[in-house]
DNA sequence: GCCAACGTTGGC
DNA sequence: GCCAACGTTGGC
């Protein structure tokens, strides 16, 4: 089992859009970008991941499933593109900003912090645990 | 709205 | 293969 994070601007696409989708998913395309595409080529079903808004609220509001495995991007027919397919679990409860996660120590490592550009980033099963109690989550799921 | 950081493109 | 120019992202 492993923990990642994607971000999304909250106006191009929001954590309330992708909890409209349901238990389908919805593939998360428009990633142009080598880093963010190898880090969805290592996902497996059941996987999970943050759902953080970037620019306006700069948090970690939710939690998403891997449901599909990487597939060509539908979005392009440049063959380079792949991505996977993702769907809402639960909301955080108290959601987690980036001054928040800077403010943590145990947190200093995180790829959020230190290379705030990559859209699609791992995250440890350490930081996850870390980020799900700051959340309000008292069992990380 | 600004700007730093980063990634990509294209000329050589 | 290098590197300057350019475009985009995202925090502030």
């Amino acid at each position: 089992m492993a923990y990642w994070l994607f971000k999304s601007e909250p106006s191009s696409w929001s954590w309330e859009m992708q909890k409209k989708k349901g238990d389908k998913g919805q593939e998360w395309d428009g990633v142009r970008n080598y880093q963010a595409r190898n880090n969805m080529r290592e996902m497996k079903i059941g996987d999970l991941g943050f759902f953080y808004h970037s620019v306006k609220e700069t948090s970690v509001v939710g939690i998403v499933e891997i449901c599909a495995t990487v597939h060509p991007d539908s979005t392009t027919d440049d063959p380079r593109w792949e991505c996977v397919d993702i769907r809402a679990v639960r909301d955080v409860p108290k959601p987690v900003s980036l001054e928040d996660i800077k403010a943590n120590p145990k947190l200093k490592d995180m790829v959020l912090v230190n290379n705030s550009r990559l859209s699609v980033q791992p995250v440890s099963a350490a930081e996850w645990q870390e980020v799900c109690r700051m959340g309000g989550l008292d069992r990380a799921p």
